[in-house]
DNA sequence: TATTAAAAAGAGCGAGCGCTCGTTTTTAAT
DNA sequence: ATTAAAAACGAGCGCTCGCTCTTTTTAATA
C-alpha cells in the first residue's frame, strides 16, 4: 500500500446536491421507463401519484411487510382509491420490480463512477462513500429490496442477487489491485469486500441507530475505510 | 490492550459437541414450554409433527416469506393434515413467537457463558466466537426471526429487539474494559461493537456463501475477531 | 357554456386465506 | 380380540385478498 489521500474524498453534501434521484424528478424517471404500462396519460397525474403510491409503500412495508400490505390500506394512506392506484401502476408485484430497478440503475452508476478512476485508493473511497451515500438518499428504496427480495418474481430476485455480486466482485479487484502485503491473499480479499457490504447494509438497515446519532453520514463512510485499510495490514 | 492468548478460544466441534440445542431434545423443550397450549398430549407425537412442521416452517419460509406460507402448503410439506397441524400448535402466528422464544433463550446464554469470564479477553472471544457457532448450529431459526421480527405481534417485536441491543451493549463494554488506546473512546467501541454484529448476521443471513466455502466457521470467527482488534489499534 | 376525453371512484368478483369441527383411523392397554 | 382414548383427517366456514369494470367527477378546449 503506496499513497492514500484523504482529501480527495467526495463529502455527503456534494454527492446530494448532484445526485439526480431526488423528490420529483425520481418519479419522472419512473413514469418515463414504465409509462406503456400505465394507463394514466399525463405525466403530471401519474408522476403526483406515483409518489403517493411509493411514499406509502415505503411507510406500510417497513412496518409490517410487503405481501402483508394490503390494497385498501395503501388507499387509506395514499387517499387514492383501487382504480385510482390501478391506473398508475400495473400490479401490486410490480410496485417491487420498479424499486428493484432504481436500486439496480442506482448500484451500476455507482461501481461505473468508481472504476473510472485510474487511481485505485480513489476507486475504493469512491465505491465505498458514494455506497453509503446514495442507500442514505435512497434509504426506503434500499431497505426494501433487501427485505423483499424473496417476494420478487425469480427473474427479478437474480436481478437483485445480481446488484450485490457485482459490488463485492468490484470491490475485491479494487483491493487487491491496492494491497501489496504479501501475507493477505484473494480469501483475504473477499472477505474484506463482504465485510465492506456488510457494514453498508447494516447503515441502511438499522438506520434508526443512526439518524440521531452524533455518527454524521461521512464519519460513518470514513470509519468504514479505516476498518478496511486496518484489517489490509491485519 | 495487554495480552491475548489466542490458545483460549473455543473450537467449534467443541461448542458443537456440548449444544443442547440440537435434533429431538430441541423439539422435547419446544413442547415442555408450550405443551399447556398444544392439544396432543403425547410428548412423542407432538414433538415428531412439531420437528416436521418447524423444518418445513424454515424450507418454505425462507424462499418465499412466513407470511407468504399458506398452511395448505405447509400441510402437504409435513404430510400432515389441517387438523394434525393444529393439535400441535395454537395458531400460525404462534410458529414465529416460538422460532423467537428459542432464539432468546440461545442468546441470553451466550451473553452469560462470555460474562462469567473474569478475563476480558475471553470473555470477547467467548460471545463472538459462540455467537457465530450457534448462529451456524441454528442458522433457519436466526434467519427466520431476521427476516420476520416484523410479522410477529408488537410485544414480541419488542422482544426480538432487545435480544439484538443486550448482545451489542455487552460487546461495548467489553471492548471498553480491554482497550487501553487513549485514541479510541465510547463512539468507537459502540462502531465496533455494531460492526460485530453486523459480521455474524453476515454469516447467517447469507450462510449460502459458506456453505462450500474454503472459509471454515473457526477461520470465520478467528477473521472476525482479528478485525476487532486491528479496528481498536486504528 | 357545452363538449369531451381523461382521471378517480368504489362496489363487486373469484380465489385463496387461517382455522374449526364432526368424523375416521390409529394406538395401546387390557 | 376388545375397547376407549388419542391422533389424524379434510371439507367447509367466514373473511380478506388482488384486481376489474362501470359509473361519476374533473378540467381543458371549443
Amino acid at each position: 500500500m503506496t499513497s492514500r489521500d484523504p482529501s480527495t474524498i467526495m463529502k455527503f453534501d456534494d454527492y446530494k446536491a448532484n445526485f439526480p434521484y431526488r423528490g420529483k424528478s425520481l418519479y419522472n424517471r419512473l413514469f418515463t421507463l414504465h409509462c406503456e404500462n400505465i394507463k394514466t396519460k399525463k405525466p403530471v397525474f401519474a408522476v403526483n401519484n406515483l409518489e403517493k403510491i411509493f411514499k406509502a409503500t415505503f411507510k406500510i412495508s417497513s412496518k409490517i411487510g410487503f405481501h402483508e400490505m394490503s390494497l385498501r390500506v395503501l388507499c387509506r394512506e395514499t387517499g387514492l382509491s383501487m382504480g385510482g392506484i390501478y391506473s398508475c401502476i400495473e400490479s401490486k408485484e410490480m410496485i417491487a420490480i420498479m424499486i428493484k430497478d432504481i436500486v439496480k440503475m442506482v448500484s451500476s452508476e455507482i461501481i461505473d463512477n468508481a472504476l473510472m478512476h485510474n487511481n485505485k485508493f480513489q476507486a475504493l473511497e469512491t465505491i465505498v462513500a458514494q455506497h453509503i451515500f446514495a442507500t442514505e438518499l435512497l434509504q426506503p428504496w434500499f431497505y426494501f429490496l433487501y427485505f423483499e427480495t424473496r417476494s420478487l418474481p425469480p427473474e427479478h430476485q437474480k436481478d437483485s442477487k445480481t446488484i450485490e455480486l457485482k459490488i463485492t466482485s468490484t470491490l475485491e479487484s479494487i483491493l487487491s489491485e491496492i494491497d501489496d502485503n504479501d501475507e493477505n491473499d484473494e480469501n483475504k480479499y473477499r472477505f474484506i469486500a463482504t465485510m465492506t457490504l456488510a457494514m453498508v447494509q447494516e447503515h441502511y438497515l438499522k438506520n434508526w441507530k443512526y439518524k440521531n446519532s452524533s455518527l454524521t453520514i461521512d464519519k460513518y463512510a470514513d470509519e468504514t475505510l479505516k476498518l478496511i485499510y486496518a484489517s489490509l495490514k491485519n
